[in-house]
RNA sequence: CGGGGUGUGGCGCAGCUUGGUAGCGCACUCGCUUUGGGAGCGAGGGGCCGUGGGUUCAAAUCCCGCCACCCCGACCA
């Protein structure tokens, strides 16, 4: 493959967007690898569709090579089978609805999980057909709130979405598994450094659930990782460690206590120590329990409920965790407190939220036995000796407050690093969700019904070509891994007469041997523009045809290490081909 | 959805406060010179000033609505 610069459609920029923040976008953008053509929608140009093709053709092939059959579904698909899934609803805004002429209705499928269990069902009907795995690589539409960073979160993105089929909890284990170790090759050859962490399933449902986090600052996900053993989850993900349980007639009884002008926790921990309520002057704000109250939307219920999170008072409650905690339900910050007097701003205490009918959940650190300064449900004043089990029982446990670095590792107590990252897979062990809703059964071998279980994983694939662009490039450009490089070769020639002729002539033969050679022979381009260009452009070697031509060397350099040297011209295509 | 910011040739920006019919750099076209690190000189082409309404003799400029983009948060994954 030969492209030529004076005729590729590509034009880069010498200033930087102002639109394009992150690195990805902003180099992208001016290398010409994409333009934005839609709210959060691009369009790939030559050099970007190069690449975009070349991450997908290894996805691929290491699907192919755990058995993974290629089909395509539509992207357009009736309302009936998200209806039947529950996912219509479920999804609500977030997908893309439309209607046709006879007023049907349809969306734009942000997912095909139904589809693929409709089309196993259609075509299988015998135990000695599975296990079978199916996957497409195929425009997925999300109606995304906030679309941001160019191809880190679009509206329309690519997508690698596999779905495996088994007769029982075993095969899923080896079909998630098989997938688990392609993943790893595939995200290995496409240069990324990313780790795998425990997820939640979100809208999918089902148990068992990983993502593969390529590490970048520009990350939207966070996720901690442990300096010692190999626990690693998402934020959202990570799982407390229980105290010990103690004992609740250990506390003295509760007692309550005027606190006038103690709305924080700040002022309240001042104003124990000063007084030394129950006797002690080393209140901290992990003493005091925090009631948070939120609303609580279900997609299967039309008025919110109202819930109280209770979490040690040096702790944020982290929405996002709640979210992820209480999926479907969306989690909202409550604030009608001036429709609800019983609720005392400030002042919450949970020694009442049982008799006012509210459901009361707890950070895992409150358990029972222990005891807490925490509020009366009264303006101007707390309660001491507050005891979980004793003075409140809480309806159950959440992980709800923020995940710090340093917090210990739930695996081996060791302390817990952070960091940011970008989702570039996730893998579930769906179960039998979609299997039961479709009612998915095909004949065993004792000639009874089986009903499938059913795994899916998804790689993001115009997503991970922007992950690659994270975490290969630096100040002047990108810099691709061979493996995804829209090309092999940079061919330059910096001057005019012998040098064009002979760089034609090198990229032909480069060409001849099968590399994918760039040639830059732009007429009335100067030398400097070219090389920041090609810099730009971020292609792994460049072969530069310049003055040394005449005593018969041209020059050989390496984006990735930034060596450069001069090699004779008879040896440059050897050269190059053993650097590939 | 809440808060903040920005929309002016392809890209980056000035002009807006104090209304008077649009400018700079890069890019693009032509000519001459130059030719290994974003060349020089000269001559050109290109803009319903995001959009709809309003105020005014007159709107890029003032007022209101909408749209889009960026950042933070929410949401999503």
């Amino acid at each position: 493959m030969l492209l030529r610069m004076s005729t590729l459609m590509l034009r880069t920029l010498r200033d930087d967007p102002a639109e394009a923040e992150v690195p990805s976008h902003r180099l992208l953008l001016r290398a010409g690898y994409i333009r934005r053509a839609a709210p959060g929608g691009y369009t790939w140009l030559p050099l970007g569709k190069l690449v975009l093709d070349r991450v997908a053709q290894v996805v691929r092939e290491e699907m192919a090579a755990i058995g993974g059959q290629e089909v395509h579904f539509p992207a357009l698909l009736p309302r009936q089978p998200y209806e039947t899934s529950g996912r219509w609803a479920e999804y609500g805004d977030d997908i893309f609805t439309l209607a046709d002429r006879r007023g049907a209705e349809h969306l734009l499928a942000p997912t095909h999980e139904e589809i693929a269990a409709l089309l196993v069902r259609d075509v299988f009907s015998s135990y000695r057909d599975f296990p079978v795995t199916i996957y497409q690589v195929q425009t997925k539409f999300r109606d995304e709130a906030r679309p941001r960073a160019g191809l880190l979160r679009g509206r329309e993105f690519l997508m690698k979405d596999a779905y495996s089929f088994d007769l029982d909890d075993t095969g899923l284990q080896a079909a998630y598994d098989r997938h688990r170790v392609a993943y790893q090759r595939i995200f290995d050859r496409l240069g990324l450094d990313y780790t795998i962490v425990a997820a939640m399933s979100g809208s999918m449902g089902g148990t068992a659930s990983e993502e593969f986090l390529a590490a970048t600052p520009v990350g939207e996900d966070s996720f901690v990782g442990c300096t010692r053993c190999d626990y690693a989850a998402n934020t959202e993900a990570v799982i407390t460690p229980t105290p010990t349980v103690g004992d609740p007639a250990a506390h003295p009884s509760m007692s309550v206590h005027d606190t006038p002008d103690t709305p924080t926790i700040e002022t309240l921990v001042a104003l124990a120590n000063d007084r030394r309520l129950g006797g002690r002057a080393d209140w901290t704000s992990a003493d005091t329990l925090k009631n948070v109250v939120v609303t609580v939307e279900r997609p299967d219920r039309d008025t919110p409920e109202l819930l109280v999170i209770g979490v040690p008072g040096d702790r944020e409650v982290d929405l996002k965790r709640v979210g992820a905690a209480l999926h479907p339900a969306t989690v909202a910050m409550f604030d009608g407190f001036a429709e609800h007097p019983e609720l005392v701003r400030g002042y919450i205490g949970p020694q009442l939220l049982a008799k006012l009918g509210i459901r009361y959940l707890v950070d895992p650190r409150v358990v029972s036995g222990s005891g807490w300064l925490t509020g009366a449900n009264e303006p101007g004043r707390h309660a001491v000796d507050v005891v979980c089990g004793r003075d409140f029982t809480p309806d159950g446990t959440i992980e709800a407050a923020e995940v710090r670095a340093g917090d210990p590792c739930p695996s081996c107590g060791s302390a817990l690093t952070m960091r940011r990252g970008i989702e570039i897979g996730h893998i579930f062990q769906l179960g039998r969700r979609f299997t039961d809703a479709f009612e998915v059964d095909v004949l065993g071998p004792e000639g009874k019904p089986v009903r499938l279980t059913m795994g899916c994983y998804g790689i993001g694939v115009s997503r991970a070509v922007a992950a690659i662009a994270e975490q290969h490039h630096d100040e002047r450009g990108l810099i691709w891994p061979a493996a995804v490089a829209p090309c092999d070769v940079h061919v330059i020639h910096a001057g005019k007469g012998p040098q064009v002729d002979a760089a034609l002539r090198i990229a032909d033969d480069l060409a001849a041997r099968g590399l994918r050679v760039l040639l830059d022979d732009r007429p009335h381009v100067s030398a400097g523009v070219k090389f920041t260009d090609a810099e730009l452009v971020g292609v792994p070697r460049a072969v530069v045809v310049g003055r040394r031509l005449t005593d018969g060397y041209v020059e050989l350099r390496d984006r990735v290490t930034g060596d450069r040297g001069d090699v004779p011209v008879g040896d440059i295509v050897t050269r190059v081909l053993d650097g590939v």
